[in-house]
DNA sequence: CGCTTCGTTGAACTGGGTCAACGCGTGTGG
DNA sequence: CCACACGCGTTGACCCAGTTCAACGAAGCG
């Protein structure tokens, strides 16, 4: 069996926050046990009580709301190193559901553990904070997305973010990079149904900027897409522009 | 002139977080100034640099984004007690602006001293970082708004949570209860257009759900409105359900 | 090899957008 | 104090992006 840490979680944060070296073992240090999860497969559901704290290592997880007529919306989607449901420090009932997108590998932390380091190490519970501003940040990026750009913007965009996102967490994408999404996810990360996906994929197609097998879609030309997209990503916050000192 | 405290800041901490006697000293001894603004005057605009934190203590404002083609989008709306930008703790640059939806008056803290205040005060910090998740979820509900419902429900829906969280501040609502906002803030935060937003409430009108005047609207029947819209206010965390102890 | 899942395509439909005209308060300047 | 302008709600006619429904096909899996 491979060796498996937390070291994704530290590169992660460290992105955008200041870990020192005292920070960086206390968290890898962290007690943790692994889960494996097969694409559809619920990591958690709504209205459950759950008192560990899910960490992505490899894979994609998605975050899910249903409204009162059955219409799924996904309203977030995780890419290795992201913390799952750090609302868990604070929070134990869950108004959603997260599951896995594809085939995905889950550290699972117990939430005390993870809270006592918070409470010793100003250092990380300022990160695991900062993390919760840029969810926040996401989110009202996606609110944009979908309350005012068309389909095809939408999907651009949505493309650009999770790549670049992917990026970041330190996987080489370009042109052999894939991302296996069914037209139905897609379809409710954008607010769309699966049919008008297949044809706003198709157009995307048509001028070059992705390619499409099968149900993975390929990025062929990323400044393509961003300039489509008029994608801005100071959104993410990916530097570390953390002004405490 | 009125004499005029940081009490309602501490009354929606306390909604969801305990807050000690000692902390609630601190958090009113907090150094502030008071900031007046007229309807849409900005409080702070996208790209600009602050160092202090807004807290929202009479009227509305709200955040919004720009889309490339110049389509506003509202992405939250402030009501009195909330905390307009406690990202400020980390971040000082904004990738979106906050704007005034009626006159309002703003507490202007210096974002080092309720710094110093969060980490001296570990009470404090998981208060203010616990808005941070409402934040995020009252976003992810948004999305969930805007992406899988209709334009009736989408304005009930949106009815529904600001009379709630209005409430939830301290003020009485019922049938006196006006919210003053234009069509196109509505279809803003909406996702639609004005000329949409004024053909809704017209329907909601006729069926008894709500009054509008000029540019104000009642509610008349706040629980048909939230079996309309299917309302379930558990994304907005109301309860101390705060599990660390 | 048959079943399931999902992409693909076409045709018809509709919720909401667009455009444009009008009307009613309100505020403002002469 | 009146007149005009401006902001915004209202309404109607038309349009279109995206939905709906349905049929078919191809890959993957047991």
């Amino acid at each position: 069996m491979e060796y498996v840490t937390l070291q994704r979680l530290v590169t992660k944060l460290r992105r955008r926050s200041t870990i020192d070296l005292a920070s960086e073992n206390s968290l890898l240090n962290l007690p943790f046990t692994l889960k494996k999860l097969s694409r559809s497969d619920y990591l958690f559901r709504s209205g459950e009580t759950i008192s560990v704290t899910y960490v992505l290592l490899s894979g994609f997880t998605f975050r899910q709301k249903v409204a009162g007529d059955g219409g799924r919306q996904i309203v977030a989607i995780q890419v290795p190193g992201d913390i799952v449901n750090i609302q868990s420090l604070q929070l134990n009932m869950y108004d959603h559901s997260v599951q896995a997108l594809s085939d995905a590998t889950i550290a699972v932390i117990p939430t005390s553990a993870l809270l006592v380091l918070a409470q010793s190490h100003d250092e990380i519970m300022f990160a695991l904070w900062l993390d919760t501003f840029v969810d926040a940040s996401i989110a009202w990026e996606w609110i944009t997305n979908i309350g005012r750009r068309n389909a095809r913007i939408r999907l651009a965009h949505l493309l650009c973010e999770i790549t670049l996102r992917v990026e970041m967490a330190g996987f080489h994408t370009g042109a052999t990079h894939k991302l296996a999404m069914t037209s139905e996810d897609i379809g409710d990360a954008l607010g769309l149904t699966p049919v008008h996906v297949t044809r706003v994929i198709k157009e995307l197609m048509r001028v070059g900027l992705i390619l499409r097998e099968r149900r993975s879609i390929s990025i062929l030309d990323i400044n393509g897409l961003r300039t489509l997209a008029d994608f801005n990503q100071a959104y993410l916050h990916l530097q570390n522009i953390n002004h405490r000192i």
